[in-house]
DNA sequence: CGACCGATCCTC
DNA sequence: AGGATCGGTCGT
């Protein structure tokens, strides 16, 4: 597929209506979809190519599964288009974008970006290997925010403002495809879910070869 | 208050 | 295949 471009207008956003639908709709449409964060350092951001939907309180592989409602996870119960942010492994951090019917705790992690600004800034937030290949830059959910820049400093921002935001765009539906979510085995049958959204063979979408096929 | 562990990534 | 690395979560 040829590569992406920056949109014609990046103060465009969604209205709140967008982000109200049932999560997983979310994940899907996210997919085209663009992601910038704004800092003293510069634009950074790309095209949404991997999404996954998390449906708490029932879904087992939820932050927000069994009822918790926490310090960490409230963002989730927040108001929807807002962003929920938290730490992985004491190491790395994760975007969500919360998502879905309002008072749900639910969101949708945004795994992978083909990147389309601040190139350079995103290759010294990795820590050189300037080196590394484009399509690498955002290829993970750590990555990515890793990438731009994005930290536990950003929780809870609203993605309709201009320092953490959202700009609306599309994917061509027949090149989207499903796949169970990454990495929670421990969620039973919900593992199981065909909750995992990917633009099919997009050189920046994370996991193994036969995940992104 | 202590023990356990993760919606990851990199290196070996 | 395994280690890094630490705050959240839960049991005692």
């Amino acid at each position: 597929m040829k590569p992406a471009t920056l949109p014609p207008d990046l103060s465009t956003r969604y209205p709140r209506s967008f982000y109200e639908q049932p999560t997983d709709d979310v994940a899907r449409q996210l997919l085209g979809a663009y992601l910038f964060h704004r800092t003293p350092e510069g634009l950074c951001g790309g095209m949404i190519v991997e999404t996954e939907a998390y449906q708490g309180p029932e879904d087992l592989g939820a932050h927000s599964s069994r009822g918790r409602n926490t310090d960490r996870i409230r963002a989730m119960f927040g108001p929807r288009g807002h962003a929920y942010i938290y730490l992985i492994y004491g190491m790395y951090w994760c975007f969500n974008v919360v998502a879905g019917p309002e008072g749900l705790p639910r969101a949708v992690l945004i795994r992978a970006l083909e990147p389309l600004a601040g190139l350079d800034q995103m290759r010294l937030r990795l820590n050189g290997k300037p080196e590394a290949k484009d399509h690498t830059l955002c290829q993970g959910p750590g990555k990515l925010c890793k990438a731009l820049g994005i930290t536990g400093a950003d929780y809870g921002l609203d993605l309709d403002a201009d320092k953490l935001f959202l700009v609306p765009g599309t994917c061509d539906p027949a090149l989207v495809a499903t796949s169970p979510r990454i990495n929670i085995d421990y969620a039973g049958e919900w593992a199981l879910k065909p909750w995992r959204f990917y633009v099919r063979n997009h050189a920046s979408v994370s996991g193994p070869p036969k995940m992104r096929r």
